[in-house]
DNA sequence: TCGCATCTGATTGTATATGATCGATTCGTA
DNA sequence: TACGAATCGATCATATACAATCAGATGCGA
């Protein structure tokens, strides 16, 4: 990763969370201790960000810490092989001719990719999702209807007399902020809204959670296991962590990062 | 591979993902690292990326997520200079933090690149207008839901329970495929139906038409002279076709060509 | 086909970034 | 206040990126 690279990020992570660990960051960055530590004390110089024991700072201490999820074009970057390799066991799942609802998200984004040569109903909320859809597949598209969010990159209307309470997908496939026993977690009240909405629009909800969100908590639950029919994560999930999934009759796929996933990054 | 090829996959790549490594570019360009090197600064000098140690990096800031390019090969470079011209004079008709509907087409397209600046709600059921808002302007943009029609590209549902139901937009600005003396005329179905939509969500409709639009006949009428109340055409119609529109009290504004528009075809 | 100009890839020396180590400092806790 | 643990900054060896140079390859026009 290069220096650019993980300032940006540290300058992402330090806004979304109004403080990050140097631990943290050691996870996200790949990057020795010395070495974040340099960056965070660049960016301090720079005044981007406040240097802090332990951490960085925003530089405008945020009202409510931890209650925003990631933005789109932050997120994008993260866990790029582990959603891969998620996305093509989810795409497995899928059979010609179905009609399929696909969550706004970075991971239910890469699904996009395992979708051209499929012949699918596909309802979206994602703007992203439905102008690579158009462009690299021959599916038929729908959106709901709604105001274009810049941050989320999805559609969402305030009104109830939605065009979607006509579709009705087999499959919903959905991302989160954070997956455990409470069930699916966001943190964006936004993304709370327009999941919920999906929700209703089939029975069958496949949540796609690489295994860091599974370590992920919030204060926002939007439905409980027992709605949740599938969850695909990848192999650097713990057994142990699984468990209670398996327990509550979830399906649980393990998606094993190939090769091809890793090099993808430069594709 | 041709230097040309190289500089433009360079750009691609950094368009798509804002950052790119010289490491990234020496497998997927097959080049040596000098030559890559020599390509970033190049291209660097040139203003179109921006030199880091270790690669390059998009001119554009990072926060506007990429998206991917449409389809809208149809008629898009047809009477390119009257539909800029036609689409300024209306881009003049729009006050700040007004709320307007743009129609899909080709002429309301030219239309975007007037509203970079602008603070305004837009409804608008056309998906590359849409996508190029999202990407130049900061308006705030609501799409109706229903499916995407590719050929026409625009967002239609079948169902009357739209989501525009709850939008109003102070003025419509639509195109047409004929205008004349009973009206806005459309040869397609599609059209006419997304188009009948959007009339009920306004009481001020703009109909962008170039001159030649004046003398084009269809089988459908859309909606008939009484519901236009300004009507933008090029300086190529001939006066006594405009007199059958001012007669019926409309406002006839005649847009001129100027030399930038003709230069615009290059760009 | 030849010769010139340009492009390309390898090499070199230098500058910079990185990761490991270690002693110093700070923090939490008793 | 005293202790251990965590964090920090400094230092150094190594790894990586860089510009400059040159020889060979390639393209182009005469």
């Amino acid at each position: 990763m290069l220096e650019r690279e993980r300032h940006s990020l540290i300058l992402k992570l330090v806004e979304e969370r109004s403080i990050v660990s140097v631990g943290d960051l050691l996870d996200l960055l790949g990057a020795s201790e010395a070495t974040i530590r340099r960056d965070i004390n660049t960016l301090a110089e720079r005044g981007e960000v406040k240097r802090i024991r332990g951490g960085a700072e925003a530089v405008r201490p945020r009202h409510q810490p931890h209650l925003v999820g990631m933005p789109f074009s932050l997120s994008q970057d993260i866990s790029v092989p582990q959603k891969r390799a998620i996305a093509r066991a989810a795409a497995e799942l899928i059979t010609a001719g179905e009609s399929i609802i696909i969550n706004g998200g970075t991971t239910t984004f890469a699904l996009v990719e395992f979708l051209a040569e499929h012949d699918l109903d596909i309802l979206t909320n994602s703007f992203p999702i439905a102008a690579k859809l158009l462009a690299t597949s021959r599916n038929r598209i729908t959106l709901p209807g709604g105001t274009i969010f810049r941050e989320q990159n999805i559609v969402l209307s305030p009104f109830d007399n939605d065009t979607i309470e006509n579709f009705w997908g087999n499959k919903l496939f959905t991302g989160c902020y954070g997956l455990n026993r409470f069930g699916i977690m966001e943190a964006d009240p936004l993304i709370v809204q327009a999941q919920t909405k999906l929700l209703k629009r089939t029975e069958d909800v496949i949540v796609m959670a690489d295994s860091s969100k599974l370590r992920q908590k919030s204060a926002m639950i939007v439905t409980g296991l027992e709605r949740i029919s599938t969850i695909i994560t990848d192999d650097g999930a713990k057994p142990e962590e699984l468990e209670v999934f398996k327990a509550a009759g979830i399906k649980v796929i393990v998606a094993s990062v190939t090769e091809d996933d890793e090099l993808q990054k430069l594709a």
